[in-house]
DNA sequence: ATAGGGTTAG
């Protein structure tokens, strides 16, 4: 910093209490998003007191860990800092322990470990075992705990319960109930991690007989539950929790609401999601970004794109996040134009940076609606303007929007030029495509890849066997439905859930088991008619009959 | 009078 702005600095130190006490206190009341921080920011640069270490460390604790904060706000101002002291340090630690990012809390951890001036202490450790946690890399965090032990501080309660957090949430459970049994003294916080592993890992029942044996449930345990059981698809007894929940005098909070609104999302409940969003209107739950994306999302995936279009545009606080669930929703919706013009928006008037998962909510905009130039122009913005590392994703839309335009052999060349090993959905498209465009030889190399990185993977025989038929191969279309059926290979039905006025309608690929199957099935015909008489593209035909 | 544990979206 320039040695001249201290004598900028307001000599009177009345002045310099007054203004630190009314912006410092305006940061803990009333700071509701970055823009209030930026102009309380400006506040104390104006003041002088941005070199005031403690001014400067609470505006860096807003950025760094608040839902409202901005995680590379706070690096700016970490950066800034000449001597950043233990607070300092611990701070920008955890915000990126919870980031997009905690790779950067290790890189920093080692940092500190270099610098000459701090030291880390015990408050440094939570933050990093969560951060490894996050990065699902409980090996690497192991070697952490080994210092941990050479150091003598396991039996630290807040140390212990974040190791123990993060072997349970990257599946490591022997090590996480090893270390939760050894000590008599385990409070609640440990049973919660207990709980959400658990949970994470598929054993949800385990995680209830933990929820049942527990000596009292916190607020969080209760929301670890019911989160658990949405995870879980359990959605009918995560609403039970919710109302025992309530019979119990807890509270529910934001993480309640994001929970239940995440189950409706996944079961297309439209009452049920509006009832939630009136529930947090009329309860008064903050609507942090995180909850706002929430509910964006619920009205996305129920089908209200409208209603998500309202909450959005009245939001005032609207994270990256929220931006991102609204630019998927429209892309999913078919909405490609509007989708993108979303993205422009982001880019221009908010003032955040989009990150990857902006870029692929675009890129599914432009493949949902054939915009391969669009596609590929927005891939090389990304990779170049922004710097962002494609991930296999990415790589799947343009893989999938060349396929739809029919550019196979461009499609083929995306793909055989990853580093990285090609999912089987990428494949997919191209073998789908191959199919369409009667392209039978590079279907077969399709499905061939596809049958080697997973052989219980159906869409792989079946669209080969048609791919065959198609071109009159006969011979090999009943090879390879053959082969299919050697290798007993069954696909797991496709299932969808339709809420009409308060009843969610199951229905299960092949089998028709709803009362009102007859008439549902004719208006289904009729709208097929429809469509194939008016639009130009070939639907996909014939899976299910192939599969009976 | 700025810092540590468990719950959350895409």
């Amino acid at each position: 910093m320039n040695p001249r702005c201290n004598a900028l600095q307001p000599s009177s130190s009345i002045s310099k209490f007054i203004s630190e006490n009314s912006c410092l206190s305006m940061l803990e009341k009333n700071c509701r998003s970055m823009r209030d921080l930026q102009k309380l920011h400006a506040q104390l640069i104006k003041t002088g007191l941005s070199m005031d270490i403690i001014a400067v460390s609470r505006v860096l604790s807003f950025c760094a860990t608040s839902p409202f904060g901005d995680i590379n706000y706070a690096y700016q101002v970490f950066s800034r800092i000449e001597q950043p002291n233990a607070f300092s340090w611990n701070t920008i630690i955890r915000g990126f322990s919870q980031s997009s990012c905690p790779q950067n809390s290790i890189h920093l951890f080692i940092s500190m470990l270099h610098s000459s001036t701090v030291e880390p202490i015990k408050l440094t450790y939570p933050s990093l075992f969560k951060a490894y946690a996050n990065l699902g890399q409980a090996q690497d965090g192991a070697q952490l705990h080994g210092r941990i032990l050479k150091l003598g501080i396991e039996c630290d309660p807040f140390i212990r319960n974040t190791i123990i957090y993060m072997y349970s949430n990257c599946g490591y459970l022997v090590e996480a109930s090893r270390l939760f049994n050894e000590y008599s003294d385990v409070d609640i916080v440990a049973w919660n991690s207990m709980i959400i592993g658990y949970a994470k890992n598929g054993q949800v029942s385990e995680s209830l007989r933990l929820f049942d044996k527990m000596p009292w449930r916190s607020d969080v345990s209760w929301n670890s539950m019911i989160s658990g059981c949405v995870r879980n698809g359990k959605l009918k007894e995560a609403f039970h929790l919710f109302q025992r929940m309530q019979n119990e005098g807890i509270k529910p909070n934001e993480f309640t609401t994001v929970s239940l609104l995440n189950a409706c999302a996944q079961s297309g409940a439209l009452k049920q999601g509006e009832w939630i969003h009136a529930y947090i209107q009329k309860n008064k739950i903050q609507v942090n970004p995180i909850v706002l994306t929430a509910i964006i999302d619920m009205y996305c995936k129920c089908g209200s794109i409208g209603k998500a279009l309202q909450v959005f545009e009245t939001a005032s606080t609207k994270g990256l996040s929220s931006w991102n669930s609204m630019i998927i929703g429209l892309a999913m919706n078919g909405d490609g134009k509007e989708a993108i013009q979303m993205f422009l928006e982001l880019e221009r008037l908010s003032g955040l940076r989009p990150n990857d998962v902006s870029f692929l909510g675009v890129l599914t905009a432009c493949s949902h609606s054939g915009m391969v130039t669009e596609a590929q122009y927005y891939f090389s913005q990304m990779t170049e303007t922004y710097q962002i590392k494609p991930t296999i994703k990415h790589y799947g839309c343009l893989v999938d929007v060349l396929c739809r335009a029919g550019l196979l052999e461009e499609a083929e060349e995306v793909i055989t030029e990853l580093t990285e090993t090609p999912d089987v959905i990428m494949w997919g498209s191209l073998l789908f495509a191959c199919k369409q465009h009667g392209n039978v030889e590079m279907g077969k190399r399709a499905a061939e890849r596809i049958l080697e990185l997973d052989p219980t993977e159906t869409s792989g025989y079946v669209l080969l066997a048609n791919a065959f038929a198609l071109t009159g191969r006969y011979e090999e279309a009943i090879d390879a439905r053959a082969l299919m059926k050697e290798r007993d290979i069954r696909k797991e039905p496709g299932c969808s859930l339709v809420e009409v006025e308060e009843v969610v309608h199951e229905f299960v690929v092949a089998r028709r088991s709803h009362p009102r199957e007859k008439e549902i099935y004719r208006v289904l015909d009729e709208l097929g008619l429809i469509l194939k008489e008016t639009a130009e593209c070939v639907f996909q035909d014939g899976l299910d009959g192939f599969l009976d």
